[in-house]
DNA sequence: GATGAATGAGGATTCATTCAT
DNA sequence: AATGAATGAATCCTCATTCAT
């Protein structure tokens, strides 16, 4: 009983991790059901079987990562050893992280469908995380943010957009160090500060 | 011999029409050549003769558009009557209104390809002009802005990506007031100035 | 042991009653495996331990009510209490009967198997019924009705087919009058007689 | 241009003649796109130029044939020189062979729709015809059949359903003759009258 | 300059059936 | 007696592209 559960959600496991690869790698649209079976080594009738489509499927793979993200950041918001510049560094860092995973590879596949969904995310269940930090510091009076949230959403989807590797993967420190810039001038604080909470973002193209 | 020149000049544009039309309403990928075909009131075999694919009439769109965007900016650029402060409000209501007229349609075009390749003319060939202004304005003492050119990215790639109606057509005043505010934080200048320049984004989503 | 066995056949019962109740509603071609054992409530397999086949289920739903037919014209048959005209009537009122209970609605299923099963069960084990009691007829003089067999087959198969709800519902009155007609003609009785005996069919579109 | 017209014509010919043909020997289910594609030699992509789908290549088929039967049962209709028993021979002969070369086959298609669709034409289109003759004759006295409209669709209908090999070719020609008996009464008119008429029934099976 | 008939590869989805438990 | 995960063959349809006229 409960052993053939697990199995069909190893089955499971291994179809969205073997479409999510595809995705990535030739894009959504260009991957056909027939690939994923091959590549999850089941037949294309499973497929069917855990996933109502192809739709289905990219929204499975959505959720997990979005799930994957909460968990994180979670645990970054509730740990009440940081200081808040360091919550703002373990924001950036976990976000980086998680992005560099998965998200950020989502994104470049070619498909707006997913693009949606993944900045839907990002703007609805990751950018709040950043905004409540603004927040606390706003009250802690560490620094004086006007519009947590909208500019919380601006930083986010930023850091997500302009580091497009299509667009020139070559721009990316000098677009990290704007970026380092104008939150230097938004929160009122040496450059360094940011610089270093940034610094990892760098190595996000050579995954 | 000129007639029949400017008769097929015609019967490009009315193909040109008809597709962006329809990649607007329905999306690139599920606009097939015979709808384009149709709608432009021509054969589907004349569709080839003007264009070499699909692909290709989605590039005549970009750049027919983007060579607008050029030919206004130009003007502003070039018009010695114009403050500094002037040229900023009249670069945010220009690129505003050519993209309302299409780019910004074109973007929620549900076709990555397209996606990218207006981010790419936003990037490569509207956000110098936005930079040149702000370096005339470093230049001249009236800010000290750094990074011009990444800033003029992100700004400009900012107001293009996150007033997407539907992310939420209802947070755009809050958007907009956010990148006010950011504006008046990093040019150092009052709020209003900006609040003024950018009042005229808030009609975006009444098209 | 008993139980179990009893067990079983409501469960082989509970997928009949769900089987042709979807065969009825969307065809039988567009009923599923899956359908059916959603709707009676059993795991697929199930399916495949009491039936050999989808075709299995439906060879058990026309059997199943071939069965019922039979039993009420065997007591239809044997009664003899009544004269031959009340057999005629009775013949038409139990085959109407039952056909509105199931038949009728079998053969709408859009399906030539089941229809050609149900006309074949009407053929081969209904219209011997008609045929008996017009036989019975020619010997003892009530009537002269040539190829007694061959003129049941009409009938019968004619009042399955010609009222058929999708030809028209409005015509039915009509039709039955025709019939009605006809057998006067052929019993060279008068008109009324066959007017009463066919009167009930009229309510048969309405169930 | 017009070359090319025509040719187009031809195509759909082809396609329509080896559309029927299949259907006829395996049915229409079991038909696929890529079999009739085989079969007429042309693409399949060339049957969805010409038909909007598989069903719209059904319903261009028992077009075909309604214009078949309609054109030859105005030609008897009009003939001045038939007397009524001449075109109620007529009308048996034509619908028997129009029938024979494609209608008859065209209900054996394992198919409900078809089914039902060569049953209308039948009642709408075929019958009326007959109902004509009948009212004719008795407007001129020659016989006296009540309800001539439902009475031709019964005879019509029953000829065409009652005369199915697969419910026994063995008894066509006791049907045939009981057909004969049942008209013989009906139009109060010697046997053999009918007998003659309907002869030519009896080849049906073997074509 | 324009046409439209023809192409054929490609893809998503359905579903009856099997079988280990 | 019953289950449900897994199968894979089968099928309809889409559509960018070609080319003779």
């Amino acid at each position: 009983m409960v052993d053939r559960y697990r199995k069909a959600l190893q089955t499971r496991d291994a179809i969205l991790d073997a479409a999510i690869d595809l995705f990535i790698k030739v894009g959504f649209e260009k991957t056909s059901m027939d690939a994923i079976a091959l590549a999850a080594g089941v037949a294309k009738g499973t497929l069917y079987y855990h996933f109502a489509s192809k739709e289905g499927i990219i929204d499975a793979v959505v959720e997990r990562y979005a799930r994957t993200m909460e968990t994180r950041l979670d645990a970054v918001e509730t740990d009440r050893s940081l200081t808040l510049l360091q919550k703002l560094a373990a924001f950036s860092r976990v976000t980086k992280e998680v992005s560099a995973a998965t998200f950020s590879r989502l994104h470049y596949v070619r498909y707006v469908d997913i693009h949606q969904k993944t900045s839907a995310v990002i703007i609805a269940r990751v950018a709040p995380y950043l905004a409540r930090i603004i927040e606390e510091g706003n009250r802690a009076g560490a620094w004086s943010v006007g519009r947590p949230l909208e500019f919380a959403e601006i930083v986010s989807i930023t850091t997500h957009e302009l580091i497009d590797p299509e667009v020139g993967a070559e721009k990316l420190p000098r677009r990290i160090a704007a970026v380092a810039w104008l939150c230097a001038r938004i929160f009122d604080m040496p450059l360094e500060v940011f610089q270093r909470i940034f610094s990892p973002l760098e190595n996000l193209g050579k995954t």
